[in-house]
DNA sequence: CATAAATATTTCAAGCTTGAAATAAAAATC
DNA sequence: GATTTTTATTTCAAGCTTGAAATATTTATG
């Protein structure tokens, strides 16, 4: 009864919510170093390079149905992004035999290169704003995030 | 020399962004899922949520560039987002005696009460979103956040 | 086959976000 | 005290984001 100061057990759902509040703050200082970065660098976004993330591993394209559910961003969101990346010469809609409701997007030889490089010096900066972890740092938390992502990735019953 | 299928250890650079990019999928999925609830039970953004959070732990108000900080945000975003909150009567700017360059931003008890609200919600959100997690994980993940916070908050020199 | 339901995508308005430029006032320096 | 620098904030344009509504097609049902 007696309420200790400091380490006095919170309630797990407290805790739980302590926990968010960190990841958020991890996810967005990461996040907007890489922001920070890539305009910086490569007068680059963020969302297009995800975009073109998406891309690089399908060679043979993919519909814009499925870019937003890989990258979880609404359709229209995808439209706009592809529409400037096809402005821009690096990417490419291309019709769908059969389906003429769909399209394929694919990266342009200059889209490949182009994301070639930033993606290469995109790693470079995980590591070093990653770097004050160490092996046992990194694998431990993989290792959480699996669990939590297959917990979070159930609910997404949410999602519809 | 012969490589192993699937545990074949990578270097630690790969492994810090895997570690990100699961980093960031679990971030995403839980902001979604909360900006979704926020819309769909109180018909309330993200943002204005976050700076209400804010100012409701300062009674006597936050200078714009006090929120601004603490949101790690820019400027300007923070002016429009009060702006709205204040012609909705949330939220009052109070002039700062002594320096009429400055503003002190104050929820009013409208603001505070809608807060109230929206805030116990959201702690019930997370509590089911994270349900997945037992106490052991949560702590866990803690502990390890704690320590990679540190290690970004360092190199918030970046950010200048 | 005709109609209804589902699917793939775009359009749109409203709001968020950034970084840069503009204003205005305060503090520091000469 | 005048000038320069710094600080606090707003304005702005460009781009991102969402969710809802609109289009166009395809698939399923009667």
């Amino acid at each position: 009864m007696t309420p200790l100061p400091q380490t006095r057990p919170q309630p797990l759902s407290k805790e739980r919510l302590r926990l968010w509040l960190k990841l958020l703050k991890a996810s967005r200082l990461i996040e907007d170093e890489v922001r920070r970065r890539l305009r910086r660098e490569h007068d680059w976004t963020l969302p297009r390079f995800d975009v073109m993330s998406a891309l690089s591993r399908a060679p043979e394209g993919m519909k814009m149905g499925e870019i937003s559910k890989f990258l979880k961003v609404s359709n229209g969101n995808i439209t706009g992004i592809v529409d400037r990346l096809t402005e821009e010469g690096l990417a490419l809609r291309v019709a769908v035999p059969g389906d003429r409701r769909a399209q394929r997007v694919r990266l342009t030889a200059k889209g490949q290169d182009l994301f070639a490089r930033h993606s290469a010096e995109h790693e470079v900066w995980i590591d070093e704003i990653l770097g004050g972890l160490d092996d046992d740092d990194v694998r431990g938390m993989i290792a959480r995030f699996d669990r939590l992502n297959e917990t979070l990735s159930d609910e997404e019953q949410y999602a519809n």
